[in-house]
DNA sequence: GGTAATTTCTAAAACATTGTCAAAAACATA
DNA sequence: TATGTTTTTGACAATGTTTTAGAAATTACC
């Protein structure tokens, strides 16, 4: 690597001091009309560009943003070019890790931004976290913090996410709708907050409609297909099997609409689905399968926004909580009336 | 922020000198037992973590990798996971932005992490960059750079990629095997690597053949769905429309697949297709679509490989290829023998 | 007891920059 | 010319760390 042109290489060639060539770089008033024009002309020629390093150490910033998700799924990836965008803008970089849905992998990624190159964090927490000292450690440093999509209810930060008890509601409206008595859940992974939120969303209709739940139609599972399809076969061969299933995520959606095919069992006519996150694969499928919308590129440009705000203003954000209402989108695996 | 427990802090409390509590936290041999011992458990107790701009500053190196990339679809998304993977045990960490397949924003972010806060580059190139002064700069400056999947033939760096052309060749040639007389090529933006080698493989396999070209079978495009679909309704409303369609991407595939059916063909019987990428969406659209393998991660993994080498020898590397070799999967929408 | 060798530590430089304060130069006014 | 004011510049400290060279202090040896 090549040796940088420095600030102290200007003023030795000019016979300067380095601070008058910092203020004359930096068009400080206090520096004469000449050696201005002298210092940029040399800068110019040498291509010199400030040391970002040094001055972090100085300013103690780095504009560097540290983004922890679980994966890069459709969902995230799309909420990451949300959040790229708003800090781009903003002169911010952002040093995404993914930690693949591992608690581990998680502290180390946090543990090795927080040794001080970020000057704050962005995190959708691993499926698998449920201790949440590293998190804290965050806040003990005083480092601003956003929590985003997968939020945490004991860790006092501003979030931004979507109505998730909404979602479920909706999703689990609909089909009750369109004439389906016994509805399965699909659940993700049990401590993660997004599912118990779209699964109290179910509660809360199934309530509503006066039906009765049935706990045997609640299936918790990681979000992945094939985790998906088993669970769906699960509950398709029951003697008294659900005649339409709300799946928590387009991918687990996905799975179940493979083992519905399996069966030979007809979307919608025999059975309805329902998925969530309105990936572009549930419009390509056959048939095409309903799902939730949930705004994930706003989502990404709101969490962003916060992170700036937050860095910028001194003020206590810890309460803000920025909630996007999700809309359905019906397609053919769940409309048959 | 809070301010961070230094070496200086110790050292007062400590009445010594910062180089004995530096050594003494390094393990060097020069320093006391009784010192180190001391030393350490004061650090342990303020919880000390050695501030890593102030190193960066020192040794010019920030162990940081910068990432460009054209976007976060399931290719890169998946070469980006195995970069990540290899630089994080390594004790390195990514830095992603997208350009978003945009010469503009790759430019920005190019110069924004050159000015010194990455040990070097990795870089797939936006479909839209024809000119890489930007690229070259990076190797002015002496900093460590791989290209990969999307490289570039005019760079002198090392690079990773799948061989194109072969995959050109196993999906043309699987097409014409399996009895497909007038086979279209759906290729991408006319400046990129990928599009120019898959498209070599197309031709020399149909020559080999002795199939004659017909240029009208050609079509270029942007890597988008909604492209690939116009560009498919293109071909199949000529009058002599082909019988079998090669696309260079999967998004491109799905759109010719969706293109066909409202067409009201059948495929295989009226028509072929083969994708590219082997997307998980391939195996999940009806029919289910031929693709070629691109082994995303892997590559992602070499080409981290080959960053670190670069990094840690000072060898010249930049003539160093890694080509992986593609393989067909055959599913429903070509095989009709 | 004196010299040499060894151990343990310190001071200063280095990394690139900015900020503060003081000095010097330039200029204006009486 | 002397004084005051303004403009321009420089010296030095500070950011947090490691490294080099060397200084004390201790120990070993004759």
């Amino acid at each position: 690597m090549e040796r940088q042109t420095t600030i102290k290489d200007i003023a030795l060639a000019l016979r300067l001091s380095t601070s008058t060539v910092s203020r004359a770089l930096r068009d400080a008033p206090d520096v004469g009309e000449e050696t201005r024009k002298a210092v940029k002309a040399l800068a110019e020629e040498l291509d010199y560009q400030p040391n970002k390093l040094a001055l972090s150490l100085l300013k103690k910033q780095t504009n560097t943003i540290g983004l922890i998700i679980p994966n890069l799924d459709y969902v995230l990836a799309t909420m990451v070019k949300g959040i790229d965008e708003v800090a781009l803008e903003a002169g911010y970089t952002v040093m995404v890790c993914q930690s693949d849905e591992s608690f581990g992998r998680e502290i180390v990624n946090t543990k090795r931004m927080l040794d001080s190159l970020v000057d704050g964090f962005i995190i959708s927490v691993s499926s698998e976290t449920s201790i949440f000292d590293h998190i804290k450690k965050i806040q003990q440093k005083k480092k601003p913090l956003v929590l985003f999509d997968r939020t945490i209810n004991s860790i006092n930060a501003p979030r931004v996410r979507l109505d998730n008890v909404e979602g479920g509601r909706i999703a689990t409206q609909h089909l009750i709708d369109q004439g389906y008595k016994r509805i399965a859940l699909l659940a993700g992974p049990e401590n993660l907050s997004i599912s118990n939120e779209r699964m109290e969303g179910y509660l809360q209709t199934l309530k509503q409609n006066k039906i009765k739940v049935d706990k045997n139609l609640i299936i918790h599972c990681d979000f992945n297909q094939e985790y998906g399809k088993m669970a769906a076969k699960e509950l398709l061969i029951m003697k008294n099997r659900p005649d339409a299933i709300f799946t928590i995520s387009d991918r687990l959606a996905i799975g179940a609409a493979l083992a519905i095919k399996e069966t030979g069992l007809k979307m919608p006519k025999d059975i309805g689905l329902v998925g969530f996150n309105n990936d572009p694969m549930t419009k390509l499928m056959t048939p095409t399968i309903s799902s939730v919308e949930m705004f994930a590129f706003e989502i990404g440009k709101a969490t962003a926004k916060i992170f700036l705000e937050m860095i910028h203003s001194e003020t206590d954000m810890s309460d803000k909580e920025i909630i996007f209402k999700p809309k359905l989108f019906v397609r053919e695996s769940s409309s048959r009336i």
